[in-house]
DNA sequence: CGCTTGGTTCAGTTGACACTTACGCAAGTC
DNA sequence: GACTTGCGTAAGTGTCAACTGAACCAAGCG
């Protein structure tokens, strides 16, 4: 989830997101639709996505084909929904664990 | 929401952010309950968290309180829920236009 | 004014990372 | 097997950012 994060906190890796949102496609596509850079480089980032599980690839011959896993991303979201909520007990173990240590200076 | 998403995918950051998530602290004591680094480097972590607007800071004679700024939150959140549907528009323009370079090798 | 407390900011170091060029590798075609 | 196409990987470079230590600024106290 923290390599996902990272992943989409890169524009570059965002557009490559949304290109293969709604249709699967080749590396070599994807780095044209993106310009501006190297296939090197778009392979790169295709690796971090994949990394993150942000992308999946599936091969057909020679080529690659990507697209977006829409699972992942959700997760991501929900991660951004929960995270913060949730951790208020682990918060709290946190906050008593301090206690503990500073004989309570904050409360 | 670019500095937001890159703020929010430091862990670091996100643990301070989950400190003042609920209640408002100052910045000495977030510093103390982080621990691992030191003031100044918290210190320099809220300035990029007040940046992208994902803390509050108040004043407080010399002491600067500092909480998590929910709205914000739910506003990233929304984006990573809008920001690749929303973007389909915008991405068949991309593609009309890639097809008027290319005369539409894609199909 | 000097001293203390609370906190930011400056200068410099270090590690991560986005990028390019060059090369390597797989899978077809002839 | 040579050649081409499609794409990943290796090596090297420049830039950015997280961090530390020291200096600095603001506010209260004597």
């Amino acid at each position: 989830m923290d390599a996902a994060l990272k992943a989409v906190a890169e524009p570059r890796r965002r557009e490559i997101l949304r290109i293969v949102w709604s249709e699967e496609l080749p590396a070599t596509e994807i780095a044209v639709r993106v310009g501006e850079v190297t296939r090197s480089a778009v392979s790169q980032h295709l690796a971090v996505l994949k990394g993150a599980n942000l992308v999946v690839e599936r091969r057909d011959g020679t080529r690659r084909l990507y697209r977006s896993n829409h699972q992942e991303m959700a997760r991501l979201r929900s991660f951004l929904d929960e995270y913060w909520t949730t951790g208020l007990e682990r918060l709290r173990d946190a906050v008593e664990a301090h206690e503990r240590n500073t004989g309570g200076t904050h409360g």
